[in-house]
DNA sequence: ATAAAACCTCTAGCAACTAGAGGTTCAAGT
DNA sequence: ACTTGAACCTCTAGTTGCTAGAGGTTTTAT
């Protein structure tokens, strides 16, 4: 019997997440609703802490709960292609690299203001960041 | 009279923000309540135009609303250094910084994902994406 | 005078959780 | 067997920064 029950707080644990945020996918539907105890604990299996794992992974890369959804709905049913997930990877990938490139807009923008404050005793009137903010 | 007065819509096309926007903004109390007309419509002047093209531009550069409350109370507030201001436009900057540092460790991972995907003909069994996001 | 555009308030929704109240069950130690 | 405390349960509401809609009033242009 590999398949040895697994208690939320372990899941948690395991796949660096709260209890609550378990709570939350199952409520999403994009967990499976496991089994019970009697007492009405949730019971989890190594194939729940294996799709935990997988979501957690692409929430990290970056992917929204809609996006999982349909990877996993790529592994849940038969007859997909690999071509269909590697369009998801990749119009990810284009979000990732506009991030980024905006982002270093933005680097540039700050530190043009940061090399701009000669004195920082400047009361504000005199202060160029507050001018940069300022102008349009 | 330079002060000519603005309605909310002119206003927010000026700033490229919605209407709803700017009536958050005001229930939040980074925008002054503005004086109202016999109607009860919002009147807002120059002061207010500039008021909110200083948040929105800081909005752009990723300050959250309660950073840019304290650069509006630096603003409003005598007595304020520059230095204050140079702090928060620093600590940003590290922000933005640490950011961008996390985002090229997804566009690699995503990268080399992609690149992995010989055969978009694969079924999903035989996905090497899926297998990478299954991976620990 | 009328019609349409713009405005008003209020409530609820979005993503992706997080936190708390108030109560129950489980596991470990005695 | 009993007790205690940690872990669990459900449910509701909060977070950030808006956005959307209902249902009604005011303004503006013709």
């Amino acid at each position: 019997m590999k398949d040895k029950s697994i208690s939320i707080g372990e899941l948690a644990k395991l796949c660096a997440c709260k209890v609550e945020t378990i709570h939350y996918y199952e409520r999403k539907g994009i967990l499976y609703t496991p089994a019970r105890t009697t007492g009405g604990h949730r019971i989890y299996t190594e194939s729940d802490l294996k799709r935990l794992k997988f979501i957690r992974k692409c929430r990290y890369l970056g992917f929204s709960l809609e996006q999982i959804t349909t990877l996993l709905k790529f592994v849940d049913e038969p007859n997909h292609f690999c071509g269909e997930v590697k369009a998801l990877v990749m119009q990810q990938s284009q979000v990732v690299k506009n991030q980024i490139t905006e982002l270093k807009k933005l680097q540039t923008a700050l530190n043009e203001m940061i090399v701009r404050c000669k004195n920082e005793q400047f009361t504000i009137d005199n202060c160029p960041i507050i001018d940069v903010l300022f102008d349009d």
